[in-house]
DNA sequence: TCGTCATATCTGGTTATCCGGATATTCAAA
DNA sequence: TTTGAATATCCGGATAACCAGATATGACGA
């Protein structure tokens, strides 16, 4: 009932505000966050989880992936909040490190979807952040 | 820091939103605030305190009395958020029963004002926003 | 069918937040 | 200086949110 309350709470969350960002100009799959952020894969989709049931994004399967993007606003406040969204680099934590991180990623002709290949090109140029690399490729790196 | 974070937190709640949907139309003494929306004082206080924290409201002590009122606008989600709150009636939970309740108290002229000398002192300054004191509704109402 | 990859959800444990009630503070008047 | 009203803060206890790790699901190719 309250779900402005609800609405609120999702965003009351550095994840889920960076999640957002990045989403804000386009879609994108989980695993592209999961690079971006330097975040474990079930932190992620918990707070996609989230920012689904509090109807701030929506899902689109294709195969296996699943694409998210920002749901079309629903209320005054979202749509204030939306706007805001599309251009909130300087009040989100660390919103213009991860569009530069999802930029110099994008490079390497979407990882996710020519699968096969992919591995070589997206190597050392996808850490500006200063986040830690995750296990993700190290993980069969050898 | 994570500001955003801590006054998208701010706004997640129930009681806060309603306090701020008061205060958005007339700066609110902490004692009216307790009758309109018929909670305990020590609950609503810890709520203003925390909208302080965030940035949220401002506050003024007159006396004995302390007076709450939105902040002004610090950065681009704060202005639209203040924006928003000014017609969000129907966004926020009770928010439409609580201004008519607050209306209908105008009636019980004033028992915070109606303090001993406080007359003349809080006539005219009491209601900073333009929109009428609570004594204009009184004398309508009789 | 089986295995694998991408993604979602469950588990339990820790931390943060909320609450009511009690107490403390601040101010003004007596 | 004491009193009383208005407000703020402190103190457990209950609830909800967070996290990491493990497991489950669903799609697709072998």
């Amino acid at each position: 009932m309250p779900e402005v309350v609800q609405f609120c709470r999702a965003l009351a969350d550095e994840t889920r505000l960076r999640i957002l960002n990045l989403i804000a100009r386009q879609e994108l799959c989980v695993c592209r966050i999961v690079d971006v952020l330097g975040l474990g894969q079930s932190k992620v989709s918990r707070h996609l989880a989230h920012l689904r049931n509090a109807g701030l994004v929506n899902d689109r399967r294709d195969g296996a992936w699943m694409y998210y993007s920002l749901a079309q606003p629903d209320g005054e406040l979202h749509r204030r909040v939306v706007e805001w969204l599309r251009q909130a680099e300087n009040e989100i934590p660390m919103a213009a490190a991860d569009l530069a991180a999802l930029e110099s990623m994008g490079q390497c002709i979407d990882l996710c979807e020519l699968s096969p290949s992919a591995e070589d090109t997206r190597r050392d140029d996808a850490a500006p952040v200063g986040s830690p690399p995750v296990a993700r490729a190290a993980a069969r790196a050898e």
